[in-house]
DNA sequence: TAGATTGTTAATCGATTAACAATC
DNA sequence: TAGATTGTTAATCGATTAACAATC
């Protein structure tokens, strides 16, 4: 795989290439050109071609792409097939979904443990994965090479926890606490699922969408006012 | 409020800034310049200068910003002054951790109603909110001006519900299932929460870096060779 | 072969950064 | 007043789009 400096933008849109192969398959499509794989992402073709080309040769003059060649390429260009294990931190809500819902392994991650403070949670399972006291944490990364540390505890504890996490070794977050992990000079990824971002910007283009009517109509009432 | 068309990239970083603010605020912070913001977010001085000055002139020469104008302000441009509402659909786990943990009113959402299928459900509460069948949905929507909907259903589901949404005047979803909503020439603003596309993206970063490693190490110990 | 479509180079467009006059 | 820092214009940088030779 080659793999040359990528810039987020690019980076930011595999997973989506991703998921639109997955559903290409599913329907039976064995083939497809930039041009068509385009319309369907609203991308230009130009754009798609230049994304993959940061990665190899994936298609074939003339024919295009093989769809499920190219969804084991970027299978293999997101790093899917490396195996990477996983913590859970934090047993509560959002926890429990991921861990009930969210399929670690579809994304080639495994689930290695879950921790939590409350003692009716520790020692049951849930979705076949253990859920183990938070005494346990040091010594569990100790023992067992984890890539990724899921945090999901409440707001309060998430740099506490933090700490604990680096000091120990781990050197990935998947944050899900809607804190500033982000440490400018800290060699740690943090990677954030900040549910408030994501609703405060379409709370932006809901009131981008309506100041727009609401003038159009002003101008419409002027015209029609203009016209008696 | 000045309301120029503002790029996708300015409007991701609002909720930020707005985030940031909070975090001065709750610590006695009361002015901060450009340049100190810029530090704590991990961005220039410039940066922050022409993303404010797309909407208004917020800051004083010579002073900087005031921390609590500047965070009134930023609400504002995000919208979070307008009230706006939202329905919840499918009290799945997901579902169930947004209506316990996830504030809406913070955000300046009202959250009005929750729908579900399941009977057990049905009528029961949960945070204050009121959980309907999904028979009711289209009288709801008949009767009461929702702006967004939060659609927590099974993946399967999808699509038939956003179908029965669309169709009774909802035009913006807050999408947490991971099918792509998104039809490039429909007016309905989809704004999705893919946990898997921010896990592969962590995936891809871990996997570079781990390469990164594995080169700089094959390096070094080529030139241990060498040296020998 | 002719038509289609790639991978890549060049051109364009847009976003970020730098610079600086205005001014608190 | 002098120092600091804004808002904005100009310069730079990077990302997207267009074009096209290569080739299946």
């Amino acid at each position: 795989m080659k793999r040359v400096k990528v810039s987020n933008n690019v980076i930011r849109r595999i997973p989506r290439y991703l998921r639109k192969l997955d559903e290409l398959m599913e329907a039976g499509v064995t083939r497809i050109s930039s041009f068509d794989l385009g319309q369907q992402l609203g991308l230009t073709p130009s754009q798609i071609r230049q994304d993959f080309s940061c990665f190899g040769e994936f298609g074939q003059q003339g024919y295009g792409y093989n769809v499920a060649a190219l969804r084991e390429q970027v299978a293999a260009i997101l790093g899917m097939d490396r195996g990477f294990s996983a913590i859970l931190i934090g047993v509560g809500n959002i926890g429990r979904a991921l861990m009930d819902n969210f399929c670690f392994s579809e994304w080639g991650f495994h689930l290695l443990s879950a921790f939590e403070v409350n003692p009716a949670l520790i020692g049951t399972e849930l979705s076949g994965v253990l859920i183990r006291s938070m005494d346990e944490l040091e010594s569990f990364l100790a023992e067992n090479k984890v890539d990724v540390a899921v945090l999901s505890v409440p707001k309060e504890a998430a740099l506490r926890v933090t700490e604990r996490l680096t000091k120990n070794g781990i050197r990935a977050i998947w944050n899900f606490t809607n804190v500033e992990l982000t440490d400018p000079n800290s060699s740690i990824l943090v990677e954030n699922v900040h549910f408030s971002d994501s609703l405060l910007s379409l709370s932006y283009y809901i009131s981008e969408r309506k100041d727009e009517e609401a003038a159009r109509a002003a101008r419409a009432e002027k015209l029609a006012g203009a016209e008696k």
